[in-house]
DNA sequence: TATGAATGAGTATTCATTCAT
DNA sequence: CATGAATGAATACTCATTCAT
């Protein structure tokens, strides 16, 4: 039994440094080669956790989506204010943005792959729709400026993709008080 | 299989037919074979006109470079409150909707291909800060909310890629107003 | 009949200058299209004249064939003493070195054009015995020594091939004077 | 199947089989296919041992020049007279007939390989000379003769290209004879 | 369990050949 | 006749996957 689990802690850890990979190259241009050698392994080994590409990129989101919103619950406080809350849930998202940034990234080759497949886009889908509940329960305000809300997100990784380099940071903070002081006055 | 005479004008047609098939599937997933398939040529006629596979994205980005924000001020009515310039700017983006979608795509594949060969994000960079210039020049805004604009415009269309199927139109438009709306209180 | 005697003649002149072409690049590795820009027409006009790139190895080595000793022939003068008559051999030969150079590299390639096709060599066997049965006819010298010439005569393009760029001449000049002195004395 | 040890091992033996493949139908007219399938291995087995079609040319090219003459020293006897020394040479390179006329195939391939490449002759002629060398050294004559020695050898294995089918070795004992006799003489 | 050599189907690219103009 | 765009089969090369060690 305890070996089970090893074998699925390690097989876990290796996942998650695919996310990196797969967001620097998009995984349709990343070979199993480079994967093996972005994690010190040999093909060999990495077949003997995954049983193919494919799958890689699939477990890697389905794992994403078990985390996915969970770790902020895990740790966010609960707020009074409303205005606090907003800042509550936008200081964790830039406290993770890099990661945050390339889940996106990987919700993109896994909707192109989908779509490639044939396969209807339930799963993101779903995370999409959960992870919106979620925020609506925390935040306690109108569905639509939730919306609102993860949309500029999405919008704010995007953007730092391509730009930014050094003042990226302070673009970010500039932004979502632009995003605050806009819902706060409404 | 009639002669072409215009060599480049072709070459054009044939290239802004592959937006469309590299945002479905990914630069990355997608063959030569596919490309030539889907603009209806042999794999050979594709070679007559473009270098290589990487040049067809390259050539594309370019491409779009100089059309880009260029189309819309071509068009786009000269109005004289802020609120209906803003209303100019989101009504013609939503018009465009699925070429700016696709177009996005294109340019994280872009953004990936250019790390993979490790050169500077600058082609980028210049089309996104060309495109701000020209939005702060229409809209007379100050910068950062012509950001805010821009990004939330990205996150639009990200979100869209995964979800609302139906009820897309609605949900764009609501929020779309919600964010003219925001910005009009201010 | 004027028309096809032109058709011809513009035939052969083309043909003649696939020689260089083959001998510098070696016939597998020349294209249509090299051949083409080489001969300063198009790949439509190469293939209005020749059938197809075989037929083109084909016909020049047949040309060469009818050619050949021929042009010996045709300018030799008839010398009394054997000596003379050798040295009117290697004169000839030195002054159209690069010519023969050619068309041995060419020969080369077309041996192995016929293993390739599973054919006889006979076509070259025919040329090698016809060229020495002049010479004899022509030195007036025992078989095997004007094999010994021949054979010694091929040496010698294949070394002006990769070597002696400056000091060729003199080099081959050393060599055959070296000849004929052996010959001489025997 | 078995697992390779000794990879730089395996590679020379896979390189040596590569010489008769290009000798017989020449570089450019030889596909990594056939090739592979002459070595008995697959198209990926080819490159995980080659990068590339042309650096199996350039390999072979190597490796033969570290070889060389090398073999000859190996095992040629030190003989008082001359002429017992030219006999051992002609002897040795007798012997080993077929190894040098393809040798000297892949020399022509490799020279028009470098020519197309706009690559200086180097190499060959830093063949050429070492071998002309090592041979005056050995044999002890004067370098003019030494040249013509190894001109003649090298017009020998081209007319046995082809021709002389059968009575091959007699026309060449014929011819070597004919060498050594005139060569005695002098 | 881990390795990396081996495989061959699949990919990007080339090239002899055709044909509408 | 001459052209060069168009074709697709063939070529060089890659890469996901397997398997002997």
């Amino acid at each position: 039994m305890p070996k089970i689990v090893d074998r699925d802690r390690y097989r876990k850890e290796l996942l998650s440094q695919c996310l990196g990979l797969f967001a620097e190259q998009g995984y349709g241009s990343t070979t199993m080669r480079q994967i093996a050698q972005g994690l010190g392994v040999s093909t060999g080994t990495l077949y003997h956790y995954f049983p193919s590409k494919e799958r890689i990129l699939e477990q890697l989101v389905e794992e994403l989506c078990e985390q996915g919103i969970a770790d902020f619950f895990a740790q966010a406080p609960v707020a009074e204010a409303m205005g606090d809350r907003l800042r509550v849930v936008i200081t964790f998202f830039v406290e993770h943005f890099r990661f945050y940034q390339q889940q996106l990234l990987l919700w993109i080759d896994f909707h192109q792959h989908q779509q490639r497949k044939g396969i209807e886009q339930g799963v993101l889908q779903g995370v999409w729709r959960r992870t919106h509940a979620q925020m609506v329960t925390y935040l306690q305000m109108p569905s639509a400026q939730v919306d609102f809300i993860l949309v500029f997100m999405d919008g704010l990784m995007l953007q730092c993709l391509y730009d930014h380099g050094e003042g990226e940071a302070d673009w970010v903070a500039q932004q979502t008080e632009l995003l605050i002081g806009l819902l706060d006055r409404s």
